[in-house]
DNA sequence: GATGAAACATCAAGATC
DNA sequence: GATCTTGATGTTTCATC
């Protein structure tokens, strides 16, 4: 196995742990016909490596009343080093939204945001506008439901 | 504690373990300010109420050559429930489609759509509009950058 | 909320291919 | 020479009290 590389029993792992990773690693092992020691070694590695980032509980959004989620598309003029910086500290700073992409296309920015109802939102989005300058456009699309979200990444090329 | 409310420590063990579901029990009693029992009681009952969802592991795109991220918007003149459903179905079962959102507005509905390069986007695009009969557009936009990805619901409404 | 038994992850030493 | 097995140790979960 080389330095860097991802075996099948590897990947096999992988796609177990993002489904469940609150299985046993004695079921792991079982499931890749391992024993727990090289599967757990397997596991460290990746670890290391930063294949796997991080281990973490996933909550219901309804159970919460996060019932309204948004897609805000961003336009805007300034394109200097400076205010992306300041950009990227305050969208990781609102935890509102959960995901952000820089965009090819006709708008720049693209956000994923969640809250409660559309008055959270109307707050976020005076949030938004006051401690983002420069903006020259700003329009939200709302999801009326959700119909698929998963954190498993498609790994079906490596089996 | 009534039967289906959470309390502020509920709010603060499930902020913790959407952080990081890894940490020991033991821990998280710890920051809350109890005994393992308590807290593992409440966790339990979180589990079963549904409030916490499942346990994962994140895996990085990158490491695992996921180098482009689709942001895919559809319209149909289908509103029939049995080609929702069809749809539906289809959506599950492509393993590249990570979110979908039926949203209000212009188009009806919106993809977050994971694969390793244009090559692979072109199959899955074939795959989709061959899968998924009546759709009228067809747009994608394609992530430059990826700025912000998180699963950690805003729970700073509840504390 | 304390206790403790059972299940589990972790690691060392050595076998196997 | 990398990858595995066995078994011993320390840690964590979780049911009973």
């Amino acid at each position: 196995m080389g330095a860097n590389l991802l075996d099948k029993t590897d990947v096999k792992i992988l796609s177990l742990l993002q489904r469940d990773a609150s299985v046993a690693l004695t079921e792991i092992a079982e499931q890749v016909n391992l024993t727990t020691t090289p599967c757990w070694k397997r596991i460290n590695r990746m670890q290391q490596m930063g294949v796997i980032r991080r281990q973490v509980a996933l909550l219901d959004a309804a159970h919460l009343k996060l019932d309204l989620i948004a897609m805000v598309q961003l336009k805007t003029q300034q394109h200097s080093r400076q205010w992306f910086n300041d950009f990227l500290l305050q969208i990781k700073d609102l935890e509102e939204v959960m995901e952000c992409y820089r965009m090819a296309g006709e708008y720049d920015y693209m956000l994923k945001v969640v809250v409660q109802d559309m008055r959270s939102f109307d707050a976020f989005y005076k949030k938004l506008v006051s401690r983002v300058t420069g903006l020259t456009e700003v329009t939200s699309s709302f999801a009326m439901e959700q119909l698929k979200y998963t954190t498993e990444l498609p790994l079906s090329a490596y089996s």
